[in-house]
DNA sequence: TGGTGGGGCATGTCAGACAAGCTACGACGG
DNA sequence: CCGTCGTAGCTTGTCTGACATGCCCCACCA
């Protein structure tokens, strides 16, 4: 048995790789999953740690459980689309899409935090950031521009500009520090204003203003993404 | 103990009672909830049963558990906003937010389903559906334009139009459909001819198109909402 | 023919145990 | 005096085996 990624625990490598499986299409929308019992013997782990790893499908929207009867693949996830709750690196989301993904940078630098930033970074007066403005493309198809923002005592006192390429979370990872959630705003913006190079005709986008925090809650980069409309389409299993 | 909200399971009222009480603030950002020992005695319940319900909180984004530490609460999820997980019905989250919901049919019609609605709501040729447009207000305020579609056969034979009042989850529940999740795409439109009566200045819309489903995996309904765009804020936690 | 009850299997919960990670604090050595 | 190291005691992660309870199906009986 080979886990495809990496994970903390034992559950969590599981519940990835079962993702993984419903993702390339090995169980069908309506499918039974094999019971708990069936799994732990598959993974050769306890039916408890089976437990723990179907929870996490469940509470993806990708099965349904139903005591006394089994868990249901839901399977509505379209592979062609990004799972909005899914937090994850946009050049990774498009090479998994099967495009080859590009970071143009179109300004990168350093400066000191205006004051409407100082709140949600939980900055002071003074403090420096990094702040840059990238186009993001699929196959040289821009799909979004961003406008990023990295508190620099996060990126160490050696940091140059010139180190910054590709994704925002590799930058972070390269000084250490792992974004591992994000409290994310979504709204609908139109501007002809917005943009530069090869511009949208319809200048209609989609807005993600994400906080990214560490494991700590430590706030480590304000992202503010405009995804041209049609280019790119998110998606997520809403629950009750 | 009183539960607040009644749930199949014993580990999800508990889990739905551990949310209100983070939702009423009576556990601030950072907090360290008491250790699952703790919790299992003052619920009186395994600690199995806990570790179910802390689980369905981290997965939601509301807490974070870190191994021999303890789970802290993040308590990021502001309170104006609504959450775009949360399958909830848009008059329900309209009044939480302490405004009065109302919705405005613009028309209620039983007709057959088109060509293209057949393949998502899994009906065939000469099929019936319920078709309506509603604007949703809160306060008098437009938020948003639906245009909503229920496959006839969940309503019963002596269906009549009269009867649509309110929201669409009423009518479903009505007629003892329950509509559990959703799949939803997200979209931004820019669009002058949208919408009827009060438009917006500014006809920038978030559209969420959702396919809903009942428990078994059955699509119950089609939704298409144009929500103003800056006058209702979604937002939600996104996660590794 | 039709309803009814039970058997088998599924998930939900329980109890107790051990493994392994983290924090704090005190002993020890420099 | 200060820094380092180890350990005690907490935490969550996993395991085992058991019982409770819900669901489905089918044999059985009226």
């Amino acid at each position: 048995m080979a886990f495809t990624a990496p994970s903390e625990t034992l559950s969590g490598s599981i519940a990835t790789d079962l993702r993984a499986q419903i993702a390339r299409g090995e169980w069908a929308s309506g499918d039974r999953l094999p019971s708990e019992h069936q799994l732990a013997e598959i993974y050769g782990v306890s039916r408890a740690t089976i437990r723990t790893a179907l929870q996490d499908l469940e509470s993806r929207g990708l099965t349904v459980t139903r005591r006394g009867v089994g868990t249901f693949v839901t399977g509505r996830v379209s592979g062609v689309r990004a799972d909005l709750r899914e937090l994850a690196s946009l050049s990774e989301t498009i090479r998994s899409h099967g495009r080859t993904p590009e970071a143009v940078y179109r300004s990168i630098l350093l400066r000191q935090a205006e004051t409407h930033e100082l709140a949600s970074l939980q900055l002071e007066e003074g403090d420096e950031v990094l702040a840059t403005e990238r186009a993001l493309t699929a196959d040289g198809e821009t799909v979004a521009f961003s406008h990023d923002l990295i508190p620099a005592r996060h990126l160490g006192p050696d940091f140059s500009t010139t180190e910054v390429t590709g994704s925002l979370f590799a930058v972070l990872e390269a000084h250490g520090v792992r974004a591992v959630s994000a409290v994310t705003d979504i709204h609908a913006v139109h501007d002809p204003d917005l943009g530069w190079g090869e511009r949208p005709t319809d200048p209609t986008y989609l807005l993600l203003s994400q906080l990214h925090f560490d494991q700590d809650g430590v706030p480590v980069a304000l992202a503010h993404t405009h995804f041209v409309e049609g280019r790119f389409h998110w998606s997520l299993v809403r629950h009750r």
